[in-house]
DNA sequence: CTTCGTTTCAAACGACTGTTTTAATCATCT
DNA sequence: AGATGATTAAAACAGTCGTTTGAAACGAAG
């Protein structure tokens, strides 16, 4: 039984396609993120990745056992635009005004934003990450320490810059939830958004429609508080 | 076969417990939102309900019937407090003043909110919908039309009149959506935002926080857009 | 070549799924 | 009383589920 693979052996073939393991990795987040867990059967994961049935239990023991690490996986991947908010922050603290940290907050919001839309169309950690919440799961922990934490960080500490008058972390971590859920909102609730701005489909320009409103929004909240 | 049994019939025994088709519904709504669809079997539904396995079929046709008959039961009893918001929305429309709504914002605030955590307790439309949100099925369509929509008009009026300046129908719902993503967001993620909060479990005091900062955050926002 | 460990394969396992069937039970009415 | 219709009950239906099996295919090392 091999379950766990490292990195121990190398790959003969870097040019053909991406061995079973991966393939069915991939597969596993199409469709858990699609169907969810109960209703992704092994048969059709199989099927979708193209290996056979047996693979799944030889790769990783048990369905339930892909499915975790299907969802560290994605979100992993989903860590790598990490630095592009360390450096919005960064641009930020240059400057050291309160105006700067309000640009790097529309900055922060269309990044979290546009990679939002572009996970739903590759890595779905988003729609996996919303499975989660409404049926936490052991693995829901990763998630809050790996990958919303961290995010979460930099925007207080924008917030912080843009409004040195609040004192309390609790307001701090408010406002950062009220920004953070209007991006989640549409994304996590599409379908309903979609139907209720009469649209069929996401396109680009309606994401940055979507984007200017949070940041109009949230800025004149910021700016609001103060007087 | 009987899917549909309307009022013609009253019942015999009015004292007694409730018949198989309500304990099979209240036993549905109670295992749909904890489990979801596809993890509850109508073994377990008819064991819960104490009630045979045919009645699933019986008195729904099918499972999948029960789940949207579950859901509409869920949310029409859910609608009953749809006249507070309605007065809500007179009061506010009798003074006539851009003061008035945003006041009128304030109070639909607080009672959506309260409806949505006292809904974690007793009625678990709240926890079905974010289930349906992340995975659509069917009875999304009567989601959004008989408790989305009803809820939504009320506070697209009153934001309307908070802003009169506003005339893009798609602005005023971006508006509504802010606001509406806020609360929503802090019930759907409850558990990620109470480890954000730093918090064990939520208490009234923990609520009403949430609604004075949600309100104080949009309308502040509301006001900051006309300047 | 043979040997070895790794990976793939088709087939089968028992358990469980939603649904149907057939008979039994019950209350009500003539 | 019997007859009628609605409800409940137990058993069986065909199908799918996750998982296991044992053998075949594979590449690398001896």
């Amino acid at each position: 039984m091999v379950f766990t693979k490292g990195e121990e052996m190398l790959k003969a073939s870097p040019e053909q396609r991406p061995d079973a393991r991966a393939r069915l990795l991939a597969a596993a987040e199409r469709m858990f993120a699609e169907q969810g867990l109960a209703s992704t059967s092994v048969r059709d994961l199989a099927r979708e990745a193209d290996v056979n049935i047996a693979a799944v239990n030889y790769y990783f023991g048990n369905k339930e056992n892909l499915y975790i690490e299907t969802l560290r996986h994605s979100f992993s991947s989903a860590r790598e635009v990490l630095p592009k908010f360390e450096s919005i922050l960064e641009q930020a603290k240059e400057k050291a005004t309160s105006e700067a940290a309000l640009d790097g907050i529309r900055l922060y919001i269309e990044e979290f934003l546009s990679n939002l839309f572009a996970a739903t169309q590759q890595s779905k950690h988003v729609v996996l990450m919303a499975r989660e919440l409404s049926s936490p799961t052991p693995a829901l922990d990763v998630i809050v320490e790996e990958f919303i934490l961290p995010k979460q960080r930099v925007l207080l500490l924008l917030i912080q810059q843009a409004r040195p008058d609040i004192k309390d972390p609790r307001d701090l971590q408010f406002y950062a939830s009220s920004i953070i859920a209007q991006c989640l909102h549409h994304c996590m609730t599409l379908p309903v958004v979609l139907r209720l701005h009469k649209r069929k489909k996401v396109t680009p320009d309606f994401v940055h429609q979507i984007s200017t409103h949070i940041a109009n929004f949230s800025i004149a909240a910021l700016r609001g508080g103060t007087q």
